[in-house]
RNA sequence: GGCGGGAUAGCUCAGCUGGUUAGAGCGCAUGAUUCAUAAUCAUGAGGUCGAGAGUUCAAGUCUCUCUCCCGCUACCA
């Protein structure tokens, strides 16, 4: 079953050029990548991995729009932005390249001229909102009106953000353009579609059977989608900001963003090297996909029917997710400035790059969501980095200055508990290879660390500051042997502290050491002289925490202040009295409520409007238990046309407020009023 | 409600195809030590492995039911 490689292409999952990256991509996605990474080139494997920016898209366009520029310096901005950042984290992608790239749109553009010469795709047309004026077809997003739901007049084609319902355009009251502000026109408008559904019996085997090994959220996400049955996806949008799909009669269309970014993969290798197709199309290359969990079904299952229909292509042998990671207790946002940007985190912990890496590693999120509190960085910084790591380095090079003046002792003759501590170290060996080829970052990661917990309980047992005084020569092996341990800690841990293990390095005076040494006793020779010792790691104060704190605590202030003053929403058109006075409000007393089955916010009311007693429906389950309802006076709107909603006729609506948080207020009279009582 | 993931020491997590007294790091307690950034080392106290039932000679590990958390999805004025 254990298939030979000869060479490895790493990918990592693209960023979206919208905005910064931030901890929750790194402990996601490039954290594990790079160690991944740094690992195979360490082992001299044949490796190459690549990234690059993610230019495409709507978004982008909506945030050109809306900051008045065009999307070319939006994706130029952050594109600079996180490639500049990468480079300071250590990332060591060997290209990071963009799907804005001349490479690129040549690339996406044979990929799907390919699989449209040979039929692979689905013609459908139909109907969709035109802009006139701005000749143009709209995107959903790109539409505004009045939601049917809520009445909330700044609804947009996909979404209300008021009432949070799912729309799709048609539905949309009095309709307008975004771009021009024009009333846009049904047109027919045709696209390109990829079968997925024909793909099923190919994705099954391949992944079901033949893929168990993969991690059980992707195994168990992919196979979730595989039962539920695969529809033929879109694979062209009508927009003007990306790659035009190279077919006569398709002008103003591109590819869908997400048709044209995984192939970001391929024409990245091929900027990289001209062998690229080495990488792509041999058997014997292992490609694997890092990615977060949102991009599972993307890479598990369009991606690889792309490359299928295709053909040529090979497929990822695996595809190493993980979950998400919380910020302080609350989920990260880019929208709501709710992260740790890593351009800041490089700006304010000038030389602390590996910390980063070590905290992210140290709590990835690989087998579900966890949380990022700057304590706890603090604490591992402090804890592990400075005592554990830090501190042995430290003494092993001062003690050997102190004693040798810094000359490497050569080592005699071999106690018992010298080669057990040499086994010891040896052993790591195994149990680190086996973690990182299993993606299993976390626990590598403390494999690498137990050489320097090795490397202190050795020197506090052979105590070689007291030994020193009666026996000098045993201090020489011991503290060669010290030394080697010391040079072994800088290899193991050089995929995940470059930074550190460089550093280490110097100290020793000596260059890197290839993988297959970790283990050795022979790295460094006696006789050879080391360098002067600095320190590797600094303790971090509370203070400087406490900054990191106040500065998310000012964001949560300024967001819950933003939320307040936008959710005032702007006064709706004027209204006649005559049309004010066709509705009947009432106040009425909750007799009964009861959760409706197999709904998670629906209640079921039973209310008294003083006409009569009617049951109202009522999406209020997640504010209101049914017990702190019955009894109350509300007011209802009592002439709401009926609706049915899950079996049962609702016949009215209750009025609520809704604060500036989400949460729901009930309406009533100040003080006891018969039931039936107009209000008006 | 459907689907997927998760629930193991105070905290963060390991526990592969079921097998003797359930592990690690951090924190905590006690002791040792001083080469080292008051760092280190040893020992110890902490767990009815979310709840309940079942299969088995044997279950954290398999089956069923339930509860809670996260994600996707459906219903919602």
């Amino acid at each position: 079953m254990a298939k030979e490689f000869k060479r490895y292409l790493v990918t990592s999952a693209l960023p979206y050029a919208n905005g910064p990256v931030h901890i929750g991509h790194l402990a996601g996605v490039y954290i594990p990548s790079d160690i991944y990474t740094r690992y195979l080139r360490l082992r001299g494997r044949d490796v190459v991995s690549v990234c690059g920016s993610d230019e495409h898209g709507v978004p982008i366009t909506i945030k050109a729009r809306k900051e008045g520029v065009t999307p070319q310096e939006i994706v130029d901005r952050y594109h600079n932005l996180i490639k500049e950042s990468f480079r300071r984290l250590g990332m060591s992608f060997d290209i990071y390249s963009r799907t804005s790239s001349a490479t690129h749109a040549a690339t996406a553009s044979a990929f799907f001229r390919k699989l449209y010469d040979e039929g692979k795709f689905i013609e459908k047309t139909s109907m969709q909102y035109y802009d006139e004026e701005a000749k143009t077809f709209l995107a959903d997003r790109y539409i505004v009106g009045t939601c049917p739901k809520c009445g909330n007049d700044r609804a947009y084609g996909d979404q209300c953000e008021k009432c949070g319902s799912t729309l799709s355009p048609e539905e949309l009251i009095e309709p307008h353009s975004a771009v021009s502000g024009s009333v846009p026109v049904m047109k027919e408008t045709k696209h390109w579609y990829l079968p997925l559904d024909q793909y099923e019996t190919f994705l099954r085997e391949w992944i079901l059977d033949g893929h168990k090994e993969w991690k059980t959220n992707v195994y168990g996400q992919c196979k979730s989608w595989l039962d539920g049955g695969l529809q033929p996806r879109a694979v062209s949008r009508d927009l003007d900001w990306g790659i035009p799909v190279p077919v006569e009669g398709a002008e103003g269309k591109v590819l869908y963003v997400w048709f044209d970014a995984p192939i970001g993969y391929i024409s990245a290798t091929k900027d990289l090297t001209p062998d690229w197709e080495k990488y792509w199309k041999s058997d014997d290359t292992k490609m694997v996909h890092f990615i977060g969990k949102d991009n599972i079904v993307f890479h598990c299952i369009v991606f690889p029917s792309m490359l299928k229909a295709h053909g040529g292509y090979i497929l990822p042998e695996n595809v190493p997710s993980n979950e998400f990671l919380n910020l302080e207790g609350d989920k990260i946002s880019t929208s709501r400035n709710w992260a740790v940007w890593l351009h800041e985190y490089l700006d304010d912990f000038p030389g602390k790059e590996d910390v980063l890496r070590y905290v992210l590693c140290a709590n990835a999120p690989e087998t579900k969501d966890n949380d990022f509190t700057w304590k706890d960085f603090q604490a591992r910084n402090n804890n592990e980095l400075v005592a554990v790591l830090g501190n042995f380095v430290n003494r092993a090079l001062v003690l050997t200055q102190k004693y040798f003046d810094g000359i490497v002792p050569a080592c005699g003759e071999l106690t018992d508990y010298d080669r057990e501590t040499i086994a010891e170290m040896a052993a790591v060996k195994e149990s680190l290879e086996n973690n990182i080829e299993h993606y299993h970052f976390r626990e590598a990661l403390k494999d690498a660390m137990n050489i320097a917990r090795i490397g202190n309980r050795y020197l506090a047992d052979t105590e070689p500051w007291k030994v020193i005084k009666t026996d000098p020569g045993r201090v020489k092996t011991i503290l060669s042997i010290a030394l080697q341990i010391t040079a072994n800690t800088a290899l193991a841990i050089e995929p995940f502290m470059p930074f550190s293990a460089a550093k280490i390095l110097a100290m020793l005076a000596v260059d890197k050491f290839d993988w297959e040494r970790l283990g050795a006793v022979d790295l460094i020779a006696a006789g050879h002289r080391i360098g002067e010792p600095t320190l590797l790691f600094e303790k971090i104060e509370d203070d400087v925490i406490q900054r990191q704190l106040d500065k998310l605590q000012a964001t949560k202030a300024a967001n819950l202040a933003a939320e307040a003053s936008q959710n005032v929403a702007k006064q709706k058109d004027s209204v006649t009295f005559d049309a004010f006075q066709k509705m009947d409000i009432r106040v009425s007393t909750i007799l009964t409520a009861e959760k409706v089955a197999k709904t998670k916010k629906l209640l079921k009311l039973t209310v008294d409007t003083g006409i009569d007693q009617r049951e109202i429906v009522s999406g209020i389950a997640e504010h209101f238990t049914p017990e702190e309802l019955i009894g109350r006076q509300v007011l209802v709107l009592v002439n709401l046309e009926p609706r049915e909603l899950k079996g049962t006729l609702s016949r009215g609506m209750i009025l609520m407020a809704e604060d500036a948080d989400g949460k729901l207020r009930l309406l009533g009279p100040d003080a006891k009023t018969a039931d039936g009582a107009i209000v008006g």
